[in-house]
DNA sequence: GCAATTAGTTTGTCCTGACAATAGGATGAT
DNA sequence: ATCATCCTATTGTCAGGACAAACTAATTGC
């Protein structure tokens, strides 16, 4: 069972060693090569037939750990865990995961402005009494189908916002293209009933069960960038993640 | 700025060195010693300053990095995280949740039986055909108000189940006093709205929102022990979590 | 004055080596 | 046969060192 890993390591990549070993059992599993349940080599053999260092290997396997896709126990091994593993759900923005499932996610921009922000929003951006934000609103649609109400406000000193460009694309890629480096997000998830305002523009009726998400996120500077809160249909949407215990 | 922080390492204790160094920053940072922006040391000399290595060092700070309250940036160093941090909700029990508020929550079983697992029940636990599994729908309760009405399978080769016991404590808590260590838990959260069965039990009406969660929960030998599907009155539970860029 | 280069600081990656703690099976004694 | 003990395999923790990469700020050259 124990057979040596088929991985192929480029050591002149930019990419970090234990990143490709990462990627490299990521595949395995993906593939099937690596069946549920099935046990891994030893992590000083495994080093050793990549001739990488143990803490290099062990690098790599933290974090399909923490991944989920991996079980370690001490005085045992480490098994593949058995299960469909699904995305962990990183910090990542509706547009980019609906494109990457291969859905063509469109937006529309319902208002924009460039606004004082107000005390709620100040507390929540970390900002001083006085700040302005940029506020909109938008409709997100998954093959012509509304999916998301989101309403968002960003701090107006990391970069200059154009209604035009939020049509195009999903914020985060303007952020991201701007300079900012997401860090990390705090997130809420409720639940609620759409009310009149909401139900005519995601194409339901009031009263319809949806997904409410807030979320504020963090750049790599300790800056609050951005607070939002998302409306989705329940039917169309709902969050998975993968905990892992510490 | 860079004040050395001043922690105590005991290099007795059993427990790891770069986890005291975790607690021992988490509390400087909760109780305000550490304010939200400001700049630590960099990691040599925090190293040195603890009579620590630095791997050891760094290894604390991954896991605060980790947990949301670092960040950092290669050339400039490491910052607190400006925000009011909640518990990143790791794999927890939503009565051990309860409990650590100070609430006292109570359980009412519902129904309790020892039967054979359907087939989607196999699936979701990857059992044979024909395996047995406890079945149990419970109401749990805060201060006298319902809560969170919860529909859970449970494997029977892990343990036997008492329905006496579920009424007195919470069902993670069983599970690990019977030896099961829980690693990972596949989950998802969605919305919907109260029907006529949940509704009177929840003590709301037919038509409010409900947050709606359903968790498959594998140990450290990579088994599926535990299904369920939970809904929460959405007016007084939401999901919060913190989402961290890797 | 302004831009390009350079130097210094700090985190990121990788290595080698060592010992501790745990789990599980093998062994031995009762 | 059953229980306690030992042994072995494997992961967990910790140290120390070396170099690379990214960012900042000062210095230099024009």
């Amino acid at each position: 069972m124990a057979n040596s890993l088929n991985l192929s390591i480029d050591r002149s990549s930019p990419i970090p060693l234990y990143h490709q070993v990462v990627q490299g059992i990521e595949n395995l599993i993906h593939d099937g090569t690596l069946v549920p349940g099935s046990k891994l080599e030893n992590e000083i053999d495994l080093a050793a037939a990549l001739n990488l260092s143990r803490p290099t290997m062990r690098k790599a396997m933290d974090e399909l750990v923490r991944a989920g896709l991996l079980v370690r126990k001490r005085g045992v091994g480490t098994q593949v865990v058995a299960s469909q593993v699904r995305r962990p759900l990183e910090l990542s923005s509706l547009f980019d995961d609906l494109s990457a499932r291969g859905s063509k996610p469109t937006t529309d921009v319902l208002t924009f402005s460039h606004i004082d922000a107000d005390a709620v929003i100040c507390e929540k951006l970390a900002l001083p009494a006085g700040a302005k934000v940029y506020h909109f609103t938008r409709l997100r649609k998954v093959d012509g189908k509304p999916l998301a109400l989101m309403e968002n406000w960003v701090r107006d000193d990391v970069t200059a916002i154009e209604e035009t460009s939020l049509a195009d694309q999903g914020l985060y890629a303007i952020l991201r293209n701007a300079g900012v480096n997401f860090r990390l997000a705090q997130q809420r998830i409720g639940a609620m009933v759409a009310n009149s305002y909401q139900a005519p523009l995601l194409d339901t009726v009031p009263g319809s069960a949806l997904v409410t998400m807030e979320r504020t996120a963090v750049d790599d500077t300790g800056r609050m960038v951005e607070t939002g809160r998302h409306v989705y249909r329940a039917d169309q949407y709902s969050f998975e993640m993968t905990l892992v215990q510490r």
